[in-house]
DNA sequence: TAGTTATATAACTATTTAGCTATATAACGA
DNA sequence: TCGTTATATAGCTAAATAGTTATATAACTA
């Protein structure tokens, strides 16, 4: 996973989430991810390779075909930093001190 | 939480990541959430509308200011969608099944 | 080798959006 | 009422992007 940026703006389409909810039933190529949208192979192939980007599938080379699947690691970053709002709103104001530390301090801005 | 389009795309942003996080630590006005980040108050107006939209913040009218906070149930849609991915990957196939049947049906596309 | 299939890339268009400045609204304090 | 403070909105620009069609690449098949 690169980053949150990527991943959320991803799973922000929803032709992507679409896709991955089609891979979260196992491995598929492009063309028969393409298939149930109405929509031409080069729109998905770049879908895809967005996917891809973000961490979130991966891809196989076998023959001419690229098989896609899910990325093992990739929900996990998401996950944590969800769960600072998580915690929040659970009202576990001891915890979220303990989440806000764990998460990767950057340039000046807060937590992103 | 209106839909994970919004959803998502709104958490897309560093800087509206950013808010949450701060809001994750209590109330907040406008003013207070600009001071941090090297932005103008329109600025981060419009990324409160954009959390507002999503259904990821609300908003009370106090006197000229309109202090925000996450709201409650907004990263519950969000997770639902996110367990299809977490059931797949963990490869607890037989589980999957249950989860995608409780999401949402949508016009002819798959469960976006 | 020629034709077909699977996928990727290029070039274009339309839409969205993140930032800005300028300005409007609305409540508060004197 | 006047000035200030808090927030919102309008109008602009630049960048990103989702889709398209046309074409390139690369592997398989006959």
């Amino acid at each position: 996973m690169q980053n949150l940026d990527a991943a959320f703006s991803a799973m922000a389409d929803p032709t992507r989430r679409a896709i991955l909810a089609r891979l979260a039933t196992g491995e598929a190529t492009v063309m028969e991810l393409a298939k149930p949208f109405e929509m031409t192979q080069p729109a998905v192939s770049r879908h895809l390779k967005v996917l891809e980007g973000a961490g979130l599938i991966l891809r196989r080379v076998e023959g001419t075909k690229r098989p896609c699947r899910l990325a093992p690691a990739a929900i996990s970053e998401i996950d944590r930093w969800l769960d600072v709002l998580r915690q929040a709103l659970a009202g576990n104001y001891d915890r979220l001190d303990d989440v806000l530390a764990t998460m990767e301090p950057r340039d000046g801005k807060a937590a992103g």
